[in-house]
DNA sequence: TTTCTTGCAAATTTTTTGCAACTTA
DNA sequence: TAAGTTGCAAAAAATTTGCAAGAAA
């Protein structure tokens, strides 16, 4: 389903523009982490420029809309902050990224570690908890 | 100190050779995550090769020696895999990289867990829990 | 001597920048 | 209309590839 996200946009400072809508229904609808270049072939066909959608996802994420997603692949990926709370299984081979569902308590309470250990943070914008193997399906290969 | 890594060289498959030892002992030396660009700046006088970095960076990924970090920058940073477990606070803004000692125990438990939730993976080879946020001289600026 | 490594040059890919034209508020 | 956005062209930066010469086992 595709929400409207003009209030978050304009809630962060930015001018509505279409594609900035169109940017965050793709992140909202696909639910994956996904790159500059995906989002270039959806918008394709609305002449969209890939210089625009740089320039979006990175200053979409210094406001704390998206965030970075490591997938060890050529290209930097993004997601959703707001999205449900999970995280990511990689495979180091085939790449293919699995989500699981990591306890929202159990890694706030080793935020809450970390932040007593060190003093130069007042607070935590967002993690990441990824982890990396090989999948039963590479593994036979 | 400067540990003698030929033993973990030949051991992975790979022909011991002087390139491979410099580069592990400058991770094992510097214990921070560093790219390649770091790498080629400290071994210059060795009139070494970029390219011969970025290959054996990438081949030692492959075999589990290094893994890749996330720091949110320009390029690729790597560790040792078998270093210290510890994980990262990242400043968004400056980009600085602080440590800190997360409890192995805490998240080898939300590895079993999502390995129960998730049976396309036998085991993990590693993982990243990595901390985002501003730190507080960023925040004051 | 066989196999793996390295270096060089060049290519590819990803991401960024400058600037003028265009939109949103 | 003022301030922020976009598109185009071009540049910059990071990483990869092919191939011949060199080094390790």
């Amino acid at each position: 389903m595709i929400k409207d996200f003009s209030y978050l946009i304009k809630d962060k400072g930015f001018k509505v523009t279409q594609i900035r809508k169109d940017i965050l229904g793709i992140f909202s609808n696909d639910c994956k982490p996904i790159n500059a270049e995906y989002i270039y072939k959806v918008l394709k066909n609305k002449k969209t420029n890939l210089v625009t959608i740089y320039r979006t996802l990175v200053s979409f994420e210094k406001e704390g809309i998206l965030k970075r997603v490591d997938l060890h692949k050529e290209s930097v990926y993004y997601e959703l902050v707001d999205d449900h709370h999970h995280h990511h299984i990689i495979c180091l081979y085939c790449k293919k990224v699995y989500n699981f569902n990591g306890c929202k308590e159990d890694s706030d309470l080793l935020i809450s570690k970390a932040l007593k250990q060190n003093k130069d943070f007042n607070s935590i914008s967002h993690h990441s908890f990824d982890l990396f193997g090989i999948c039963k399906k590479c593994s036979k290969k």
